[in-house]
DNA sequence: CTTGACCTTCCCATGAGGGGAAGGTCCACA
DNA sequence: TGTGGACCTTCCCCTCATGGGAAGGTCAAG
């Protein structure tokens, strides 16, 4: 049960040290415990709820939405009923986000597929930009 | 060849005031010209600028690749080779973009499949989270 | 002449931190 | 005992691409 300072947390848990101060000041987590010189602690129960928290990230949850996810996993008691509906409305943001970054490659994809590359000026891709839907 | 001031060149180019105000500031566009009394105008070309710029940020091109797009465009000198390159580089990135949302969206969509999402609070979604990989 | 719609510049805020300065602390080694 | 270096603290400014809004000038119509 020995307590880490910030640097080991941040080691042990992949969240940086500058972000653990961050969510601290912004009251994703709450402020940490201290030694007397003021360094801040944590136990294994915190590098847990900061891994939790990389996790979240790393499945593109936004703070607001970890901090609501940290308060289900933090009261036990919570339905998994609301855990679902958060994960399956942030798999929903993340597919319309898919959806508008695939139309946006695919207009680029049929514009340069359209021009021929070379030296020469012309070229479909600029004129799609300028003018018209990037159908003409 | 009436110039417009920039509310009316913002709603026939779909680019905000606000935004026209910004890419001038940070060199995007060059400087307006000015009434005596220094309201900006706009030429024709200049609201054609606009438009190309708000086509580009509709596929996702950042302001700075947008500048190399601006210059090319402006410069029609330009080898079509230039512009097709920075297309299809931008293309990459959005496909990059897509992998990543779609290997956390496929993540939590088997995260939630998994979970009953009744009332009780077992849950193996938190459990993803909290500790081993998703496939756990 | 006033009203209201427009324009100007200016600063502050977002989200999610990173970079780095200035200064305090801790530990090990000579 | 001292000192060096690695660590910690708070602080403020930077990002990126804007949006919001304040304070104040301008313009055209009624």
């Amino acid at each position: 049960m020995t307590a880490l300072t910030i640097g080991p947390a941040a080691r042990a848990s992949g969240v940086s040290a500058k972000r653990i101060r961050h969510y601290e000041a912004i009251g994703l987590l709450r402020p940490a415990g201290r030694t007397e010189a003021g360094y801040r602690l944590y136990a294994a129960a915190d590098v847990h709820e900061l891994r939790f928290i990389a996790r979240a990230r790393a499945l593109g949850f936004s703070i607001a939405k970890i901090a609501e996810l940290l308060d289900l996993w933090r009261n036990r008691s919570r339905a998994s009923a609301d855990v679902k509906a958060l994960a399956l409305e942030q798999a929903d943001l993340l597919r319309g986000r898919i959806a508008d970054l695939q139309a946006m490659a695919d207009t680029l994809e049929t514009l340069a597929a359209r021009c021929e590359g070379g030296a020469r000026p012309d070229c479909p891709i600029l004129e799609g930009l300028a003018g018209g839907s990037p159908g003409d």
